[in-house]
DNA sequence: TGATATAGTTAGGTATATCTAACAATTATA
DNA sequence: TATAATTGTTAGATATACCTAACTATATCA
């Protein structure tokens, strides 16, 4: 049904997404501040969102998303997460720039790599030590330029 | 002097760039194709990295990268090979799907990320064990989906 | 060397995504 | 409840990045 969204598109989507979790009524005027630009470029992408069935949306009246709305801007604030987490924690970039990277590359990354992102971090957090010494060992490397003594001289 | 540059200018300043690396020479036509693109999309672009100071071009010549041209696009080259390397190595990527994805991506990654996964990579070869442990448990752990024995037992 | 093939350019069109300014509907309040 | 404030919409402009079709310059070779 909906054909693939452009990054814009799908920005405003999540957007909507986004500000539906906090239990918040979604509005024009929200989705404006939330994207940072002006309220006719949000009626114009909410047209086309609702064109595609995507939205729900009465004139002058709040905004909803659609059941399959809701199910690809969930996917897309799915992709945002695993992206920001793992450059926050594995390769540990500040929580801005994570986040500001996150969103950007959420709407280019293929599924293989989102994938094998996801199986990184799930594959960290299953091991069996915990926190795992070779990601110690990475920390230590960022901050000092090389590895760790104990590391080194094995 | 050259203001930043959109995604589609980076591409074609990044594709002179490549074609120039095979000691070809470089032709609007050779563009369009590495591209993908029709002849006039390329006019227009060349154009403007020309008044940008970027690129230099006789009118049915050939073209070349000025200095700064050139640095640029080595800059960009050079992220491109990182985060490919990186989806490849680090994450297990297929080839093909990691150079496609570095090309998106190249244009949206910070300063901060592309450095953390600069020393990622140098973090991996610099393993005094040769390949590290933990990467052969994660390739084991997309392959199988867990870790092998001898880790979780631990 | 003149005809033809190839490559490059120009002109003009389309789609996306933004904006400002003007206007309309809704909501809040005096 | 009439008026003012707020919010949403429409109309029309601009910029980017493509395209096709028509035209022009350069290169090839018969």
């Amino acid at each position: 049904m909906a054909n693939k969204l452009s990054q814009s598109l799908e920005d405003y989507l999540e957007a909507i997404y986004i500000i539906g979790l906090d239990n918040k009524v979604v509005r024009v005027k929200e989705i404006a501040g939330f994207l940072d630009v002006k309220t006719p470029s949000v009626v114009d992408a909410v047209n086309k969102l609702t064109e595609s069935g995507l939205v729900s949306h009465e004139k002058y009246g709040y905004l909803e998303l659609t059941k399959e709305g809701s199910k690809l801007a969930g996917r897309i604030y799915l992709k945002h997460e695993k992206i920001y987490k793992f450059f926050k924690d594995v390769l540990i970039v500040s929580e801005e720039v994570s986040k500001k990277d996150a969103c950007k590359i959420e709407h280019y990354i293929s599924k293989e790599t989102m994938d094998h992102m996801i199986k990184f971090i799930r594959f960290i957090e299953s091991c069996p030590e915990g926190y795992p010494e070779w990601l110690k060992h990475f920390k230590y490397f960022l901050e000092h330029g090389k590895r760790p003594e104990e590391c080194r001289k094995k």
